[in-house]
DNA sequence: CCAAGAATTGAACCACCGTTCATTTCTTGT
DNA sequence: ACAAGAAATGAACGGTGGTTCAATTCTTGG
């Protein structure tokens, strides 16, 4: 009974998810979302009080899934210039891969209690890249700097060269390439 | 009575802007924009067919005047280094200090519809840098890049990095200065 | 000064969608 | 097998806010 349950559970998100990543949060009705998860549409507020508190969780849960995946290539690296590559290269090859889901995550209209929660996902980022950036200064690699801030400005850039591509369906044959150049001599990595 | 239909129009804007700049896109009703503008609920639609059209061109209006406050700027100064300095300053010092109008133009959740526009000013905004940076290219003040990639990732480092000083109230004491350093080094400028 | 037509009004309309809840179905301990 | 309680159902509700339109007011040419 508890593991249906929590399985109903699993579901719903799996269920948003999905339409997410099809169709955008446009496409996320409450109705809809129940139906993809084979329950019916009151049956999601057993397990959630609200649908912004759904899609909090969602969006919550994705993000995690990518924050992770970028932390995983980062941490094989071992100079702050490589680090940041390797954050530059999982970010963008996931979005790319992922466009739609990409596009929700990052810059979708919103309910404003969703839109909180991609704020914490883009600090998320910011945070990690900080941590790099700070190891980097304090071993003279980089020059000195406010890690906080260009850390967020390395994940505004990431984000707004993503968003054309995305919208478009495909980026320019060096996008990636592109941007780790550009942030690299923003960072003040030596060439 | 031609006049006084323009007149019309140009008060409904500017109400839209008034409520845009006062309490954001969420305080925009239809309703609220007749009152503001004096006039009645039904009589926005003599002048717009829907919402969606009165808000494009009254974030058509806001953003070409941002285009022009900053292009004024920029065309006062010879380098692409110290173009690119002034409209980060310009861009900045003027969101700083209309911040409700700012969050509302580069990140608040909108309509579908409006958000179209929003790209249309980031675009905008990228495009008068990639002009800068083309021409600094050419005269080989700066090394060999994208400028469409480049100027893109610049709009999105200015964007997020006045997000966080938007919705808090205040910019740290040097984020500007830490904006211009960074922007300048992705660049590619000679220090 | 007076119709004729345009402009304005604002209350009513309607569609959408998140949320609720009385009813039904299922699970489980005895 | 049975009862008691939990879980699921889905139709109905309600609030919001964009949009419409019949009634009214204003403008203007003769």
């Amino acid at each position: 009974m508890r593991a249906r349950l929590t399985a109903s559970r699993e579901r719903i998100i799996d269920a948003a998810l999905g339409i997410l990543a099809e169709h955008g949060y446009a496409g996320c009705s409450v109705a809809a979302v129940a139906e993809r998860a084979g329950l019916a549409t009151g049956s999601v507020y057993r397990h959630f009080p609200a649908k912004a508190d759904l899609f909090a969780e969602v969006f919550r849960t994705a993000s995690q899934g990518e924050i992770d995946a970028v932390t995983r290539a980062a941490t094989a690296e071992s100079t702050a210039a490589a680090r940041v590559r390797a954050v530059i290269e999982t970010f963008a090859g996931r979005a790319l891969r992922s466009p739609r889901l990409a596009y929700a995550l990052l810059a979708e209209p919103v309910d404003p209690a969703v839109e909180a929660q991609r704020l914490v996902f883009r600090r998320a980022h910011a945070a990690l890249l900080a941590g790099y950036i700070a190891d980097g200064v304090a071993s003279g690699e980089l020059p000195a700097q406010d890690p906080e801030l260009t850390s967020t400005a390395v994940v505004g850039a990431l984000a707004e060269a993503m968003v054309g591509p995305l919208a478009a369906g495909v980026a320019g044959p060096d996008t990636i390439g592109g941007l780790i150049t550009f942030i690299h001599r923003a960072l003040g990595v030596p060439s």
